[in-house]
DNA sequence: AATCCAGGCAACCGCTCCGAC
DNA sequence: TGTCGGAGCGGTTGCCTGGAT
């Protein structure tokens, strides 16, 4: 039994908005506000639109000081280390990009920055499958049935695989699924847990990079910020806590350490040679890495490539368990 | 000039969260 | 403590536009 709609949907209006509809949606918040309550707004101005739709459009395109297009390329840095850090929680990464909405950050990552992020992935899953045809079967199967997965959940799995080869070491290790059946991307499905707290349960108990990982490169992930200002909001924090549904420790609980107390997030990283094979960001990307004195990533040199990679891991871990 | 196709983006849908009762 | 309903969020859809053929 599903819930009553949240308006009628026969005589509500759907659609692109007209530069009326605009003005009335306007000028009544900007005189009276939006009263708390989205749903009898429409009523009250005399709109044919879904409370949600007038919400939306508020937040998304009427609100002030809303900056549409021309992301730079601090934005660029600041979306991609949220994006891996936190993954897709787009209304956080907005919070931190005055002027930005989560949708124009979605779409933006959507259309455009995940492609120049990924620029190099065909290429390189050609050079792997030449010198490595034991580790990629998995990989190379995802290519020829794409259908076994969604498209999104493909992709991360792509990410994913650079990661493993970003962890070299001991990828072959960890992506065995005889080892780690139960978080392997293809065969997690099979493996029926009855609720979200019994996922996580089960998720802390996966420490395959564990071994590997603790060293005493702490960064704070204010500093990822550019040194500007502290990345997490209340918001961000909120995320972080695992009783609001974002698990620090998911497979990585002694990497990923939350103090509370300072209210900083410690990330802990180790140092490896990045080679061109193991690198999974653009060529485009790459030179600019190369070229500047900072990182690409921003002027957060703290968060050297590892723990793009750790961190992007522990968000593919989250991933996993979204999608059973 | 007409058609096709891919990219970009606004908007919708359905779900979860959370506060009020 | 449980239920209800609004708010918020992320994923997805579908329309529009511009470039290629």
């Amino acid at each position: 039994m599903g819930r009553a709609p949240c308006c009628d949907k026969a005589n509500v209006k759907k659609g692109p908005w007209s530069p009326e509809e605009d003005g009335k949606l306007k000028d009544y918040i900007d005189k009276y506000g939006t009263g708390g309550n989205w749903i009898a707004l429409p009523q009250k101005i005399g709109l044919k639109r879904c409370g949600k739709s007038c919400r939306l459009r508020w937040l998304n395109y009427l609100r002030p000081n809303i900056k549409h297009g021309g992301f730079s390329e601090e934005e660029d840095s600041i979306i991609l280390r949220l994006y891996i850090s936190i993954g897709s929680r787009w209304s956080i990464i907005a919070a931190q990009l005055p002027g930005r909405t989560d949708n124009d950050i979605k779409n933006y990552w959507n259309t455009k920055l995940k492609k120049k992020m990924l620029g190099r992935q065909k290429q390189m899953n050609c050079q792997d499958s030449l010198t490595d045809s034991n580790e990629n079967t998995i990989s190379n199967n995802n290519n020829k049935s794409p259908q076994i997965l969604s498209n999104s959940a493909l992709e991360r799995l792509q990410l994913h695989m650079q990661i493993q080869n970003l962890q070299s070491p001991f990828s072959s290790f960890y992506n065995n699924p005889i080892l780690w059946p139960k978080f392997h991307p293809l065969l997690q499905n099979t493996t029926t847990i009855p609720d979200q707290n019994a996922k996580l349960a089960s998720q802390e108990s996966f420490h395959p990079l564990g071994v590997n990982v603790h060293q005493n490169n702490s960064i704070k992930l204010a500093e990822i910020n550019n040194g500007v200002s502290p990345v997490y909001s209340e918001n961000v924090e909120q995320s972080l806590n695992p009783a609001q549904g974002f698990h620090p420790n998911c497979g990585f609980s002694q990497d990923l350490q939350l103090d509370n107390g300072s209210k900083e997030l410690f990330l802990v990283s180790n140092d490896f040679e990045i080679t061109n094979s193991s690198r999974w960001w653009s060529e485009e990307v790459e030179l600019e890495r190369k070229t500047t004195s900072s990182s690409p990533w921003g002027s957060a040199s703290v968060l050297d490539q590892t723990t793009e990679g750790m961190v992007m891991l522990q968000d593919y871990a989250q991933m996993s368990y979204h999608s059973m």
